[in-house]
DNA sequence: CAAATAACTTTACAATGTAAAGTATATATA
DNA sequence: TATATATACTTTACATTGTAAAGTTATTTG
């Protein structure tokens, strides 16, 4: 945390924190063996164009590694994270729980209002 | 949750997932008297120019309360969240508490690699 | 063989985050 | 008491970027 700026939240990288690249993220750690170009687009609601412009920013940064080959006679295009991207994927999250232990913790949010809140029962 | 699109996060509102309104939420929420203008720079680590038009957006969203006073002679303004903005931050934490567990769950993800995570010890 | 479908990619536009410049007032300084 | 500097913002202009519509190439289907 910046030593004078506790809310700045410097770790929210913002190619990660985009909210459909934080979906295919999302959906990439849940499936290590990869998803295909459809199975995303289902999985995240995105239209074509947005997810092949988002798989390709993520691809550019190096979290995503694309494959293309051929299904039967179609094109197949399959994703998946990288170790690299694995890495700062998990980094990412951990900031992200900066901020949510950070604001729910906070004297003003009642507990009620964040029902599953980090707190165990 | 989307039917079909378990991983696109809709609950994630735009005007609040950006990082510099992130932080100027997470910092009000805080602070349920509110902070200043400068109070508010220095936490989140922004610019004025950045900080005068974030705090605009999320004031037109209805997100934040500003009222422009004097302290002594120099003009002084405070913001703080306006009820419907507390009620619309938790909702907003709670997707991304959805987005944490689903991310950190997920069987890929070791646990090592997210040592505070969701689970208690 | 023409039309439609599949699997993407490219392009063009609109929105928006950012920083530099601007404004108005107050205080310090020479 | 001018002049300069500082304070507390706001406005503007630019550059990035998310989004959807249109385009591309190949493959089925009627």
């Amino acid at each position: 945390m910046t030593a004078d700026a506790p809310f700045a939240f410097d770790g929210l990288d913002r190619v990660i924190h985009e909210k459909a690249r934080l979906s295919i993220l999302t959906s990439l750690i849940s499936h290590a063996d990869g998803l295909s170009f459809n199975e995303l687009k289902s999985l995240c609601a995105l239209t074509d164009g947005n997810l092949s412009r988002h798989v390709a920013v993520l691809q550019e940064a190096g979290l995503v590694a694309v494959t293309k080959g051929f299904e039967g006679n179609r094109p197949h295009t399959t994703c998946a994270l990288t170790p690299a991207g694995r890495q700062k994927f998990m980094d990412y999250l951990n900031e992200l729980e900066r901020v949510l232990k950070n604001a729910a913790g906070a004297p003003s949010a009642s507990p009620s209002t964040v029902p599953g809140s980090l707190k165990p029962a």
